[in-house]
DNA sequence: AAACTAACCTATTCAAGCC
DNA sequence: GGCTTGAATAGGTTAGTTT
C-alpha cells in the first residue's frame, strides 16, 4: 500500500510535468483507469467483538497483535490495521488531547487509556520534547560531561504517538522509555516551560515492542515527596535507583539549557495546580497516590 | 552523510449500506 | 437524507538500509 501510494503520488507529479508538453501533441487514448475502491468489508459480530476487545486492551497494536487478530477473526491483517485506525479516529476517549494539554498544560507525553489519540494539532504547536539517553542505562552509565553536547543537543520534535507509544512495529525494546518533555510555547516575554518535566515510564509489555494505549503512570512531583508513588514503590530497587538518577540528570540539563530557574523548576510557587495535578487512568488510579504534593 | 525506503501515524474525505 | 463506518488519500514521522 506504501509502495503504491508513493509511486502515484510520484506519478500524479510526472503527469503534471508532463501536462504542457501533451496539450501540445495529438492527444492519444490512454484512458487512465482508477482501479475500483475495495469492497467494504463486513465484519460480523463475533469479529468486531474481538477488535473491540483488542482495542480497549491496545490502541496501538503492533503487527503481532494484528496477525494474530487476523488469525482469530479470519479478516487479513490490512483490514485490521484499517479498523483500528478508523476507531482510534472515532473513538478518541473522553476529553479531546489538544483542548486538555492547552487548558491544563500538561506534558504531550502523558497519554492514558482515556485519552484521545494524540492529534496532529498537537505536534504543529511548539512542542519540543527531547528524548534522550538517560544518564544510567542498563548498557551503562551515560558520559554528561560538556565534551558530550552533541548528544544532549539531539532534540527532536517527536510525534506524540512517537512519544507515547514508541513504534508499533517491534523495535522498542528498552525497559523503560522515558522522555524529558519541557512543554515550551510562545508566551509574551518569550518562551515558557509549562511544566517542570514529565517523564514516560512504559513497561516491557506482553509484546516487548509493542504499544500499549494504557500508559503508566508519569513520574510526578511526588517522586521527590516522601510520598512516593505507590506504582514506583512496587518497582525494583535497581529500577528505581535509576529513577532517581534520571531524576537528577533531567533536573541537571535543565539548569544547563535553561539557567533561569524559574522556567523549569520545581519551586512550589511558580507552579498552577493544574499544571501539578496528572491524569491517571482509572485503571490504575487505585494504585497511585494522585494527591498533588503542593 | 545523504538518500532512499518501509512502516507507522493522524486528519480528512469518500462512499456503502442501514435506518 | 442522516448516520455509521470501512476505505482511500495526503502529509507527516522514525528507523533501518543503501549509496
Amino acid at each position: 500500500m506504501t509502495w503504491f501510494q508513493k509511486n502515484r503520488k510520484i506519478q500524479k507529479q510526472v503527469e503534471f510535468e508532463c501536462y504542457f508538453e501533451e496539450s501540445q501533441a495529438p492527444k492519444q487514448d490512454k484512458p487512465k483507469v482508477k482501479e475500483a475502491r475495495r469492497s467494504r468489508t463486513h465484519f460480523s459480530r463475533f469479529q468486531t467483538d474481538i477488535l473491540i476487545e483488542a482495542f480497549e486492551k491496545n490502541r496501538f497494536p503492533g503487527i503481532a497483535t494484528r496477525e494474530k487478530l487476523a488469525q482469530r477473526t479470519g479478516i487479513p491483517e490490512s483490514r485490521i490495521h484499517i479498523w483500528f485506525q478508523n476507531r482510534r479516529a472515532r473513538h478518541p476517549g473522553r476529553k479531546q488531547a489538544t483542548a486538555q494539554l492547552s487548558q491544563n498544560s500538561q506534558c504531550p507525553a502523558l497519554k492514558t487509556t482515556d485519552q484521545p489519540a494524540p492529534s496532529k494539532t498537537l505536534s504543529s504547536r511548539l512542542s519540543v520534547t527531547t528524548a534522550l539517553s538517560p544518564p544510567h542505562t542498563p548498557s551503562g552509565p551515560l558520559n554528561l560531561s560538556r565534551g558530550h553536547q552533541k548528544q544532549l543537543s539531539r532534540t527532536t520534535v517527536l510525534q506524540p504517538s512517537q512519544v507515547v507509544q514508541g513504534r508499533g512495529d517491534g523495535q522498542n525494546s528498552s525497559v523503560f522509555i522515558g522522555h524529558l518533555s519541557p512543554v515550551v510555547t510562545p508566551g509574551e516575554e518569550g518562551f515558557h516551560t509549562q511544566a517542570p518535566f514529565c517523564l514516560q515510564i512504559q513497561e516491557r509489555l506482553q509484546d516487548p515492542g509493542e504499544s500499549s494505549g494504557s500508559a503508566v503512570p508519569p513520574l510526578d512531583r511526588s517522586t521527590r515527596a516522601p510520598a512516593v508513588n505507590q506504582h514506583f514503590r512496587e518497582l525494583d530497587q535497581k529500577h528505581f535507583t535509576f529513577l532517581q538518577h534520571w531524576d537528577e540528570w533531567l533536573r541537571s540539563m535543565l539548569a544547563e539549557w535553561i539557567p533561569d530557574e524559574k522556567y523549569w523548576s520545581p519551586g512550589e510557587s511558580e507552579l498552577h495546580p493544574q499544571q501539578v495535578q496528572l491524569q491517571q487512568p482509572a485503571s490504575i488510579s487505585h494504585q497511585v497516590d494522585t494527591t498533588p504534593q503542593q
